[in-house]
DNA sequence: ATTAGCACTCTATCCCTTCGAGTGCCAACA
DNA sequence: TGTTGGCACTCGAAGGGATAGAGTGCTAAT
């Protein structure tokens, strides 16, 4: 069945009033806030519709309706319409985010927390992939015997490193050669074309005795494979107490369980970017209830946006908020530090 | 007045049963659970008196009594008596942190959700006060023209970098110059010795123009302070919301609130630490409910205990919980976990 | 297709009662 | 003087109606 203007209405209304009162609304409710033309009766009759379509639905028999996830679904794909956040907003955001760090890391988390203070809600954020970047510099640093710094400079304006352990008695001149030579050899490449054997072949001609120089190669590669992972940043979790809808401690303590596994919620984040649909070239994922895949996630909507730091570099930023929001409020949101955050990793790269 | 040897038993069973039962406590369910040699009448006599001083209240009229801040006190200075850790429970510590990683902070972090993942509290840690370790070695390292990197390597086996920036027309062999000399001329000095006075004379002599040098040599001292400041590491905050302690919302958001302030958190562990009785080489801090400092920490405890990187570089491990809580359990998990960690630690220095 | 009217449903809230654990105090006792 | 049994009293927790109010579905009329 096909949804009539007017039922478009209704649901848009029901989604409206319901988000900013949190009660489930009634039919008679519905007339008073809203410019119907028609009786009560008629709504109830359309009310009756969606909810048997299950785009609303009722908590008791003698309740009003509220949204169900497929109403909040309907709502978000085709009857919002998102605005522009207001001159004073955007400049309070601007005001947060500006600040001239000189870490991308530490620009990525300041963008999420302020996303999290704007929205109200838990935001999050995934480091750059940094896979398809490749190695602009790489040196081995003798910290000690045995002890060794392996800085990495990556072309998308990052720096890692890693303390490895070496062999106690092998020298600066030697880890130096093995150093240019895997620098030499392997400047240029992206990380996800790096493997052991590219390493050790890098590495080979080097006048080092070979296990010295196995072990040596071997750290550099658990290196280099460590600059690749993703790192998630969480912020605001305390926010979910301050909402309604998670005042049944029950549902705050699923929640807060499971975003304290930050490893689970990044795999998570991470499934949704692979299976992002790319054709176009909206950036935004939303899901809502229980299209989470998570545990304690039911109440909640989750929606992230993709930024990019190079062309071929990119993460993702977010917010997890109840699912009972204002959609286009929260996107622009979003969408606006997204663009802030585009526009400052310029200065990086 | 004096608590006589009956009155000290009293409180001690309160507390007790308080703690294992979440209940009030009264006279006849005292008598019960334990062997007391007298009435319940004249056990009601002892706790008016108990009352009287401060040390057990009720909450209302006709309820049992609990233990007050003063009475919880009284109970942790002079009556509970200390019990080691089974075999069981040590090894499931141990087990946990004995994970081989290759830096300080990582062993630290792992440290920290243990204790956490143990008492089923919030735990903590701050990263270890590195004022009195010196500098073992110090390069910039040219990352990109106007970007570098300074990377220090401590005394206390800690290997710290920030991203700074210069010049954009200096050369590597000028930056090299300067991270030589700054490295020649600081090398054995304690941090909290090196202001950016000592830094520019240290770079005095380097054949580099002025406004060049300055500027480097400036950052490379705010790369040294940033070195020195204190990090803070939070684990298990959402345990909270498992203690029927904080079933009632309010205080588990207030407490919550209060904790995602982690600068906050970290000022006032500070504060303890230089508050600490230095005289005993007892290292464990107690503070209990109304005692904290901090807003919305009424109703718990924050037991810290120092551990040490070296003798003069030590840091903070601690949780915080519940004022009703097993004090001589967790107590001795804590100072399990700082002698772990301070065994651990030997490895990097 | 829309509407007015009506009987029905269900929850939230308030009030009242009862129950029980606990207290304080008093008078008696060792 | 410290201890004890007894007793009246207090207060919160739990349970049981009763009531009000918002909302629904259905039917018959327009």
């Amino acid at each position: 069945m096909q949804l009539d203007n007017r039922k478009k209405e209704v649901l848009h209304a029901i989604v409206d009033d319901y988000v900013s009162t949190n009660e489930p609304v009634g039919s008679k409710s519905l007339i008073e806030r809203h410019n119907f033309q028609v009786s009560s009766a008629t709504l109830r009759n359309d009310m009756a519709e969606l909810e048997h379509m299950g785009l609303i639905e009722k908590p008791h028999t003698s309740a009003g309706r509220i949204p169900s996830d497929k109403g909040y679904r309907e709502y978000v794909n085709s009857l919002m319409t998102i605005e522009e956040l207001s001159p004073r907003e955007q400049l309070e955001i601007e005001k947060r985010i500006d600040s001239s760090v000189d870490e991308v890391t530490d620009l990525i988390k300041n963008a999420t927390h302020t996303l999290s203070e704007a929205t109200g809600f838990v935001s999050l954020a995934m480091s750059p992939r940094l896979r398809k970047s490749f190695l602009k510099q790489l040196k081995i640093l003798m910290i000690e015997p045995g002890k060794a710094l392996v800085i990495m400079v990556l072309s998308a304006g990052v720096v890692k490193d890693k303390v490895v352990r070496i062999p106690n008695f092998i020298s600066d001149e030697q880890i130096m050669k093995i150093s240019g030579a895997i620098e030499k050899n392997l400047t240029g490449k992206p990380l996800d074309e790096i493997t052991l054997v590219t390493v050790e072949t890098a590495g080979k001609g080097t006048e080092v005795p070979e296990p010295l120089l196995k072990q040596v190669l071997y750290e550099a590669y658990a290196a280099i494979k460590q600059a690749d992972e993703l790192n998630i940043y969480l912020e605001g979790e305390h926010r979910i107490l301050e909402l309604p809808d998670f005042s049944s401690l029950g549902r705050a303590r699923d929640l807060l369980g499971t975003l304290s596994d930050s490893g689970m919620v990044a795999g998570y984040v991470n499934e949704m970017e692979n299976s992002r649909d790319h054709s176009t070239d909206d950036s935004f994922m939303i899901r809502i209830g229980q299209e989470i895949a998570l545990e304690g996630l039911d109440d909640c909507s989750f929606i992230t946006a993709t930024y990019n730091l190079t062309d071929s570099v990119s993460g993702n930023i977010g917010v997890i908020g109840p699912k009972r929001m204002l959609y286009s409020k929260v996107i622009s949101q979003i969408d606006f530090v997204k663009k802030k955050l585009n526009k400052e990793m310029q200065r990086f790269t």
